[in-house]
RNA sequence: GGCGGCAUAGCCAAGUGGCUAAGGCAGCGGUCUGCAAAACCGUUAUUCACCGGUUCGAAUCCGGUUGCCGCCUCCA
């Protein structure tokens, strides 16, 4: 079966089929480095990371260009805000992203070029543009002059005119048509500068993409991705610029997530409702939000809130529950022999037939537009199933059992491997939930130990009031007590 | 003003022409437990914003209405 998604370009599901056989080009447009990533990076940048993974898990030779911008007006205003060079800033960003992503596990791509390491490649297509009469200079500034480009306005569906006709539009007197955009802006006074034909200088927006993805991944390559919010203008004049200089086509598909919403509104520094990655990282292990990311569509609007975090938190919970018991089950056995599928029957066949067919379940949902919402709930029915198996009464741990348990186990992991989520012992794990749990509430773990000891002097003499007492009061806090086997653990609801 | 998206249970969410409308969270009842927790079982939408149409058949297609949102300016 063939992979299909939703092509931006084409606004329908296609077939996926790349241009070299086994293997797919893909860039997305990384960030422009002037300030501390949020969760709308950090959902773009798991969406990318799973459509990358699960590219690779499906035999695809994957080539992942993410790119740095870092040149900028945002960086230059930091840059002179602080008195320090733009360097300082992009640099200073970069590692502060990279640090981000590694948190979520968010695999770094192949190849993460930087915009000042492009400038000659930058000039070389400004001139190629200027030749074919797309580009015009004016006083040391280029702009491109959209007119000239025929497929103007094809990726985000409008017309050139509708666009005029917005009216929204900076009136510029340098500019032929209020829709031309820079490629390269004259240098004024405290900006970074590079030398050109046209003077002193520096780039645009959008030519560094055009620039990087061609020298990564030639004139055409498969798949262009990014935010929902670059449709218009940057990939529309990402394509203005390649295609205009090369005549080809730019990338076959275009993929975009959809924006993370606060109070069904739109994320944004001006309403002051911006999370931090590293904030919420603080109180959710970054499992959690990748499963709250992963149990929507990629496309779909996303409500950030702590209750649909906590949500999540819920889930994760659920699934290191299910592992642990597996795990538990696995560990300290001599292992099973494979030769059990041949005799496997009754119960043990169905739930062992149930597990084997959860990749293909988890492929087929992947291969529908990365349908990771569906692959979750894959996830989940296994889970249930195998508490279920592994808690019936008359279920023992013999040979044939503990073979299902083994393949249950392993499914979930290979699949959890391309979502990027069970990574994690369910020990650890769970210690990490709790204490993370504790000092956000302020709670004194050993006063919490103490408790659970004095609480275990009780019940061994049968004083169930006492008992019952320290529990109550335990639970008052949100702390959760379980006795199982003569030995009480805890966890923070 | 132009372009586009969305509307599925208390909440989140999958499903885009036809078997009982996934899954998660929350709730309720039960099993288990000294009592709990976890887990499991059962239960919570005869119905998919509303109206009309196409069809043997629609949450799914078409038209209209209402509501919410995004883009058109920097933005993942």
């Amino acid at each position: 079966m063939a992979m299909r998604f939703y092509n931006t370009l084409k606004r329908r599901k296609e077939e996926f089929k790349p241009i070299r056989e086994g293997k797919v080009g893909i860039y997305v447009c990384g960030i422009t480095v002037y300030d501390i990533c949020h969760v709308g990076h950090a959902r773009s940048a798991i969406v990318f990371d799973v459509i990358t993974r699960y590219m690779k898990y499906r035999g695809f030779d994957v080539t992942y260009v993410k790119n740095y911008t870092d040149v900028d007006d945002k960086i230059i205003n930091k840059a002179n805000a602080e008195k320090v060079g733009i360097r300082d800033i992009s640099e200073r960003y970069i590692e502060e992203h990279d640090r981000d992503m590694a948190a979520l596990n968010v695999a770094r791509p192949a190849i993460t070029p930087k915009a000042t390491e492009n400038i000659e490649g930058m000039i070389g297509l400004i001139t190629q543009l200027i030749e074919k009469g797309l580009a015009y200079v004016m006083d040391g500034d280029v702009y491109y002059a959209v007119e000239k480009f025929p497929g103007y306005g094809k990726l985000s569906g409008r017309a050139l005119d509708d666009m005029m006709a917005g009216a929204r539009v900076d009136i510029d007197e340098k500019k032929r048509n209020p829709m031309d955009f820079a490629l390269w802006k004259a240098s004024k006074g405290g900006e970074p500068w590079w030398e050109s034909p046209w003077g002193r200088g520096r780039p645009g927006w959008h030519i560094e993409c055009s620039v990087m993805s061609q020298r990564y991944l030639g004139d055409t390559f498969d798949i262009h991705g990014g935010g929902e919010d670059l449709i218009f203008p940057h990939h529309e004049n990402e394509i203005a610029q390649s295609e205009g200089a090369t005549g080809k086509v730019l990338a076959h598909y275009w993929i975009h997530n959809g924006f993370i919403k606060v109070n069904s509104e739109k994320m944004s520094k001006s309403l002051g409702n911006v999370f931090a990655i590293r904030d919420i990282l603080k109180h959710y292990h970054p499992e959690v939000l990748r499963l709250f990311v992963l149990q929507s569509h990629y496309k779909s609007p996303l409500d950030f809130s702590e209750d649909s975090l906590s949500e999540a938190r819920m889930g994760m919970g659920r699934f290191y529950e299910a592992l642990k018991k597996m795990e538990d089950m696995l560990a300290g056995t001599q292992g099973h022999s494979s030769a059990a599928a041949e005799s496997l029957a009754g119960k043990d066949k169905d739930v062992y037939e149930n597990v084997r067919s959860l990749t293909g379940r988890f492929v087929e949902a992947m291969d529908d537009d990365f349908n990771t919402a569906r692959a979750v709930g894959y996830l989940f029915e296994t889970a249930r199933l195998m508490n279920g198996y592994m808690g019936e009464k008359n279920f023992s741990a013999a040979d044939h059992a503990l073979f299902v348990v083994h393949a249950a186990k392993a499914a979930m992991k290979e699949i959890g491997h391309v979502l990027g989520l069970f990574l994690d012992e369910p020990d650890a794990y769970f210690l990490k939930d709790r204490n993370r749990e504790a000092e956000k509430r302020g709670l004194d773990t050993g006063e919490i130990e103490n408790l659970i000891s004095e609480r275990k002097v009780a019940r061994d003499s049968k004083d169930w009031k006492r008992a019952d007492d320290i529990r109550n009061s335990l639970a008052a806090k949100g702390i959760v007590l379980k006795d199982s086997q003569g030995v009480t653990t805890w966890t923070i609801e």
